[in-house]
DNA sequence: GAGCTAACCTAGTGCACACTAGGTTAGCCT
DNA sequence: AGGCTAACCTAGTGTGCACTAGGTTAGCTC
């Protein structure tokens, strides 16, 4: 009786994951990248207290000791997360529009702009779903504060002498205003697919037209 | 040693709540009502997740049994809550406006809308930062549904024949932008308290003149 | 082919939270 | 005054989560 074996052989374990493919031993790049992957599309459909660990590494193929091998702790992965996506959609504003706004570059950008949530629809979940305060509040608002920044610099170079910017506030709240929009058609967008892109866009440039 | 008193006496408990007011035993409803408030502030401030029934009850004087005496469940709570407060945001709406809209009622809605976000910030932050998804976001949902029918409703009598309503979905997106520009300035204006409503209201008409 | 590194695992720990069982007492009613 | 109801409490239970200790093995290097 004792000397049965007392912890699952090896070859146990093999015949359970055969239907699956093989599992396989990736770099730990290309692992962090799965992880990644899987972060932003656990916590964009589901949001960050609600997407578990334990979800995250299952969907990247692993559990959790290994995903704390590539990130220090949740808060880290999330902040790493934020980070590359919003640095994208900078890169995108950042190579259509210079230092002020042209109404031509405008709808260049909101159109690579949605083209990006397109293709990229957890992503935007993420990136515009505010958080409820507490810890991924902080996170967020860290991150985002870069963009912002940099879209209300080109709103300041371009609106100095207009009414409505006329005071800090009524700058903020222009990008309050403009956030709204974008945000809310591409939350809305991305349960909404067969709508095309054109058609968002259009009613975006005509939101934001003044 | 095990004759000196094993529990705590209630004398011993009132001495301690000496400096807060001694504890008084209120009504059934105006203890709910005091529940609610509670809920409305800290699910407004901290989110549906982070908002534990403890700190609620807390905040409205009890411990949780009692809280539970109440409302049936934390889902409930919430529901009955958002119920509430977006009752009193309809009834803003319908008592200004009609079966479509009007440049001057709009304005008048507008500002009476706002004035109800300055008197009750924290259920600003309730109602319109969208909860993550899960339990609470379904809830949020089919709550907020029945006031985005109204406005759909007026939207719908009031922009046939325009071009950029002309499908179900351009009218939807002109609801969302709507929703945008007026949720994302609530929220930013609970923030900043100092601006003025009139300020606000300002710049919210004036991104909504198409 | 032997050894080593690092990718991966099982099996926990501790904590915070929603919710409950069962007892105590304030304060009204007669 | 004495009794009763309902408002309130303490002290739990169970669950789910972030995070970890310690061991196993794939697959590269020599």
């Amino acid at each position: 009786m004792a000397s049965v074996s007392t912890s699952k052989s090896t070859s146990e374990r093999r015949r359970l994951s055969a239907s699956t493919p093989p599992r396989r031993r990736l770099s730990a790049p290309e692992r962090r990248a799965r992880i990644e992957a899987a972060a932003t599309t656990l916590i964009g459909q589901r949001g960050y207290g609600v997407a578990s660990i334990d979800a995250i590494a299952a969907a990247a193929g692993i559990t959790a000791p290994v995903l704390y091998e590539h990130f220090p702790s949740k808060p880290a992965l999330y902040e790493a997360v934020l980070q590359s996506h919003f640095a994208n959609l900078r890169a995108i504003w950042r190579t259509r529009i210079g230092d002020r706004l042209a109404a031509s570059s405008v709808a260049d950008s909101v159109d690579a702009w949605f083209s990006y949530v397109e293709e990229n629809p957890d992503a935007a979940r993420l990136l515009f779903r505010e958080p409820a305060p507490g810890e991924a509040a902080a996170i967020h608002r860290a991150v985002s504060a870069e963009s912002r920044e940099l879209v209300l610099g080109v709103l300041t170079a371009t609106l100095e002498g207009r009414r409505l910017a006329s005071t800090p506030e009524n700058l903020e709240m222009t990008w309050v205003v403009l956030r709204g929009v974008l945000q809310g058609l591409a939350l809305w967008w991305v349960d909404h697919p067969p709508v095309s892109r054109d058609r968002v866009v259009a009613v975006a440039m005509s939101a934001l037209a003044h």
